[in-house]
DNA sequence: CTCCAATATGTTATGTTATTACGTACGTTG
DNA sequence: CAACGTACGTAATAACATAACATATTGGAG
């Protein structure tokens, strides 16, 4: 659940798909990355999902349970952060990974307060990106 | 998008899906509320969704991302509040709402400061209710 | 180096969640 | 009643995700 602090050597499959991700202007689903990676030999969806499943273990990605769709994380340092927040353009689907520790213990606390254990936080915003409210 | 401040009437198929969200102890699958209501003459999944989306519509239940499941709303004014926050247990499944007006907007003034507009937010916690972390 | 165990992979099938497309029924309002 | 909007019924299909089982690869322990 905690992601390692070491890096790990990536599989193949796992450094295929890590790669479609870090590429990707926006979020991927688990079948357009299987379809984009035909080519490389992937077949099947579980060969998606696994690697998938491996490359959030070690944080080098993240799950938008609201889309379900995955992005290769953009803030190398957010293992160390308790809470991150995902602020998802509906205009141009880039996402801005926000993390505040302050907010995070603010979250935290008004979840006891409403007699709640917080252990995993999903937040994801919707909206729009500067670059596209100006247009 | 925002909940009407009126009372609606429901229709037949309105009704029997949110009566079967407001009886449940924990979130309900749309499928698992087909199966519920086969007897009332449901067949498909269409006539829940419909229902949903428009007990969505009109403020009554809430939808739960992350776990792709629907609650009613227990918290009859939340929809004069921005942000509303679901704390699921993990242990009870069942669901608490939070909300917090002060935690809205810095939550939005974090986004701003971070190039984003909030038009709609999802934060969905997990973790254990009070009740299930004493056991 | 060899064997074992753990991990990764390949493949088929299936389960779960959600929508498209099309047609019918019904109530309201002019 | 005619026209319209909304709700409803049904079938098909799309989209997302996992189960189950077999094979291959890798990385120590002895």
């Amino acid at each position: 659940m905690t992601p390692s602090t070491e890096a790990p050597k990536l599989t193949k499959n796992q450094t295929l798909v890590y790669r479609a991700l870090k590429s990707a202007e926006e979020p991927l689903s688990a079948y357009s990355i299987l379809d984009q990676l035909r080519d490389d030999g992937f077949r099947a969806p579980l060969q998606v999902y696994r690697a998938l499943d491996k490359l959030i273990e070690f944080g080098l990605i993240h799950r938008l349970e609201s889309i379900n769709s995955f992005v290769a994380c953009r803030h190398p340092d957010c293992g160390t952060h308790e809470m991150v927040a995902f602020a998802i353009c509906e205009s141009c689907n880039r996402v801005i990974e926000i993390t505040d520790d302050a907010m995070a213990s603010n979250l935290a606390s008004l979840a006891r307060a409403n007699g709640f254990s917080v252990s995993r936080s999903t937040i994801e915003l919707r909206g729009l990106c500067d670059t596209c409210r100006v247009h």
